[in-house]
DNA sequence: CATGAATGAGCTTTCATTCAT
DNA sequence: CATGAATGAAAGCTCATTCAT
């Protein structure tokens, strides 16, 4: 009378999301179909089932998973010693933003979320948590003085989070564009906005 | 046997892709069926493939449009007078983003160009004729003094195109942002990014 | 430019109700698929739904039309002469009720009736009507001294319906009954049901 | 090796079948899934199988303990001194037919018998026992001079199983019927129609 | 030029059943 | 005995596209 090991069961829930993620990161949420997340997990059509009520689901799920891996990955940032210095080395991995991780959904995650609830939920939920995160670490720099204590954190925050997702765009509009430079200035634009105005 | 008259043609093409457009804004590329069009076209479908070929040909004709009205926007702001002062204001219309407008189909579009060749040629196009219209903006700027002689102009207008596709995916990430602050501080983020350092 | 021909659309729906009818009899409202249905009707899986929203909205046009017809049936005898030889004549043709008329479905809809509100409604409504008719005719009975004044018109015309319909029935509880003999005891029954008591 | 415990494995397949019965009279035969069974059962899919070869296996099993069930019960009625009056006594519970017994599922075995030869066979075993025993029950009351002599045991028989199974299609056609009034009238109904005329 | 009919591949999902443990 | 994993055929339905008129 051995029960369901849930360990396992999670475990392939994990192998299905992560083979979702690879055919959503090729065709996107609506152009992979549930036979090619199925093959690609080496399953049956109707076992997919057994693990979530709905192809809806899996995007779910796929994009809780990656918006909290993104949060995390902010998270420690926030975190370290030197959040600026932190903060601007986050740029140097633009190039690699159309691979096979989950970051490669953000745009997908962004359209879908302008038109499912759900989805748009759960974006909204991590954005949040995000803005949280700046505007915490923004008012920490502003006690130390290492940042302009005129900016409105919240604000500031929101601006942050604009210039990120404004250069993972980048990478669509021009995928030639010149990497180092551009992220200099980027780094630029960071500084300039943060640091408190000379005296 | 008479021939079609061209002009008549084309401004039906134009009243199908505007229809199409609002299909489009309201339910996404692949959720807005060629009926759906064709219903809001007032045209059958059997006569919709006498102005496009398929529906990725309007999609790209809608693209194409949408990406010949934004640039004709940007033309605007940077052959008036008081170029910063311009592009600044742009800030203003951000909380009508997800509106009616071909603008409101930008996420969309930048999530197919990941997928569909033609759509990502032709907003690289695009996205290079609006980098070059930035950079020859601030190249101007720059020899009149009014800008930071040490930024490169290229990679600077990448920037600045970031900062302006990030503000409009902020739109998405938390419909209830406070749009005055938040515009305030993209302002700021600019004019610190851009005028020359104090002496 | 010309339009729909709404006639030619008509006969199509009905051909296909009618091949539908064909399909249900032989399998069953929920036997039966759309494919078998389309095949039935000689036309693709899709273009079924040209016709009919849903296989649901076949089935309720099936139960309407054949209730109808059922209903035009009664209102035949009931406007006749001689109503009580009318009505007992029906009971002739029970052995052929598992042909493929649509009287032959009718088990399956009081039976899916029981589950569908849709399907439940329109048989109430049919039922009532039906109901309506036979009281009307024992009301007239009763008038012209030819049927027993002490009944109820109503639960007098609830009890023929439901003699009907168990006469039906018995088709199917033993397809080799002996339909004369059975036929004569019904007449009976229903006759001195309604007979005047002899004084 | 041990053997299985034939006495426990009959009650769980008759536990089986009565969370099989509360299914089926909720969604009926096709509406209700075999996992729905296991669900109200309490037990795994595979183990299902254990009990019962199919899901049509279950049905048999449910028609013929329901069937029995109602045999036994007409068994008991004709068994009893005054058989008339507690033939006419059962259409009491006609008010109670689509709750959760298996009485519930008449209409549903009626269907599925014209469709599956294995349960038309064992419905009409039943009815041809029922009928048999109202036949014999007829038989009796003429000698006793308590029925109608001209009336043949066997036809008079069939229209009394009618008489039952459309009263009890009523509930389906009418749920808001007049239960009192229209029992009454069924009562009348077979009274006048047994009785022997008077002389 | 314009229509609505018609197609057929493909979609997500369900479900009776079998398998490995 | 009993479990949950796994299967695969089929269901109802959608949709871009083509055809006949």
């Amino acid at each position: 009378m051995r029960k369901v090991d849930p360990v396992k069961h999670e475990e392939k829930r994990r192998e299905i999301l992560a083979a979702a993620g690879r055919c959503f990161v090729r065709d996107g949420f609506r152009g992979a179909s549930t036979s090619d997340i199925c093959a690609e997990a080496k399953i049956s059509p109707g076992h997919l089932y057994h693990y979530f009520p709905s192809k809806e689901a899996i995007i779910i799920g796929l994009a809780g998973a990656g918006l909290a891996q993104a949060t995390e990955g902010i998270k420690r940032i926030t975190d370290g010693p030197d959040v600026l210095a932190a903060f601007l080395s986050e740029f140097e991995h633009l190039q690699a933003e159309r691979d096979y991780s989950l970051q490669g959904l953000l745009l997908d995650m962004l359209t879908e979320a302008g038109r499912s609830p759900e989805i748009g939920k759960i974006l909204r939920k991590h954005s949040l948590a995000i803005r949280a995160m700046f505007a915490d670490f923004l008012r920490e720099g502003q006690h130390q003085g290492r940042i302009d204590p005129g900016l409105d954190p919240d604000a500031a925050a929101n601006t942050l989070l604009s210039v990120i997702d404004g250069a993972k765009v980048l990478t669509v509009r021009d995928p030639n564009f010149d990497v180092k430079k551009t992220v200099d200035h980027l780094k630029l634009l960071i500084t300039r906005f943060l640091l408190p105005p000379a005296p």
